[in-house]
DNA sequence: CGTTTTTGACCAGCGC
DNA sequence: GCGCTGGTCAAAAACG
């Protein structure tokens, strides 16, 4: 798989327990499918002495190597899918890139975007990078850039067809928050700079309107809000799309969503450097704590959905952000869960503390 | 001191 | 035309 995965902490004891050792190039999650049964076969190289109590671990872990290859074949099926609904999404966004007319570029800009054409004008010029991919003119200012200005040059239809058609590249991400933890701050490895907040009709949360600060032209802005039904859940519209790349992770932990100083305080307190989108709170009490676990893969499942939406729906959302943090998010759990199915599993754990004494044993130079 | 957040005011679209 | 609403602006405050 990615290097994600081996440095996720609860994935780094190397045990080599059923699952191949997580190097720096996985690039499939197909590679952890391959089930190797190491301490199955360490513990048979054992001079066995065939006790009973021997033999019914020897049973128990031939068990478990079958539901460990059970899990690991489940793992290649998601992976699978995973990857079809990638390569699928990368056709569209192709299909959509080489025949742009079709694909309705325009409603980039915020669709209720109500400044005079003053603003507008210089608004959508700054707003055309977002509008396309960033793989095609990272700079903007190229005709499919500017296609929404085209548009609405054209004539009256344009501002239908923002609304309507064009769907704007706006794609939701939902993310798990501590309720009680009243900021609006969505980590997802872009600075983010707060230009306003609004109550809303529906909510009576507030909503928080944000602006990316890490490139000073870059257009994509973010709504963040909490859910009205689930107070606990934050749901991040992300408007557009970055003209620039991700800003490199923090070396240390530090300021990451928040540009600088102030920014970053307020943004929130210290969190995973990764561009996770699961709120520091539960980022931070979550890995091993099981209620927080299961809101983190219904917030998966969620997060899930919109990547799909995404794909299906308007080509080419800032997706480069939700779609990247939430698959991020969705390999980071499934590990997660891997990690703390096997380590709560008491015969799990008995079957390994076997299976190094046996190794150790093994590799004793006192061993006879 | 520079940057960001806060927050009230303003603007424009929409529905009646 | 008026009020409601969402989105944005911009001055003041806050922070490191």
């Amino acid at each position: 798989m990615d290097p994600w995965i081996s440095s996720q902490p609860s994935l780094s004891l190397d045990l080599h327990v059923g699952l191949p050792p997580l190097g720096r190039h996985h690039h499939a999650p197909v590679a952890l499918a391959k089930p190797k049964v190491l301490v199955e076969e360490n513990f048979l190289m054992q001079p066995l002495k065939k006790e009973p109590e021997v033999a019914a671990l020897e049973t128990e872990l031939q068990r478990m190597g079958e539901e460990n290859r059970r899990l690991a074949e489940a793992l290649t099926a998601v992976a699978a899918k995973y990857e079809a609904l990638r390569s699928q999404y990368a056709e569209m966004v192709s299909a959509a890139t080489t025949n742009p007319s079709s694909t309705s570029e325009g409603g980039s800009v915020s669709p209720s975007r109500k400044r005079k054409a003053s603003e507008t004008s210089h608004d959508t010029a700054a707003a055309a990078p977002q509008n396309q991919h960033p793989q095609h003119h990272p700079h903007g200012l190229h005709a499919a850039g500017v296609q929404d200005q085209t548009e609405c040059t054209s004539g009256e239809p344009c501002k239908r067809i923002r609304e309507a058609e064009c769907k704007p590249r706006v794609s939701k991400l939902y993310v798990h928050a501590d309720p009680s933890d009243l900021s609006l701050v969505v980590k997802d490895g872009y600075q983010w700079r707060k230009y306003g907040q609004k109550v809303t009709k529906d909510n009576p949360c507030p909503r928080a309107y944000f602006r990316c600060s890490f490139a000073p032209a870059c257009p994509v802005k973010k709504k963040v809000q909490r859910s009205a039904d689930d107070s606990s859940i934050l749901v991040a519209t992300y408007e557009g799309e970055h003209n620039h790349g991700q800003p490199p992770p923090p070396p240390s932990s530090s300021s990451h969503d928040g540009a600088a100083g102030k920014n970053a305080a307020a943004a929130k307190p210290p969190s995973p450097p990764r561009p996770v989108v699961v709120a520091p709170a539960a980022a931070a009490a979550a890995p091993i704590a099981a209620p927080h676990h299961t809101q983190q893969l219904q917030q998966q499942h969620h997060q899930q959905q919109d990547v799909v939406a995404a794909m299906g729906g308007g080509a080419g959302e800032p997706v480069g952000v939700a779609a990247a943090a939430a698959s991020e998010m969705i390999r980071r759990n499934l590990a997660e869960q891997m990690a703390m199915t096997l380590t709560r599993d008491p015969s799990f754990k008995a079957a390994l503390v076997t299976a190094l004494s046996g190794r150790i044993l093994e590799l004793s130079p006192t061993k006879d």
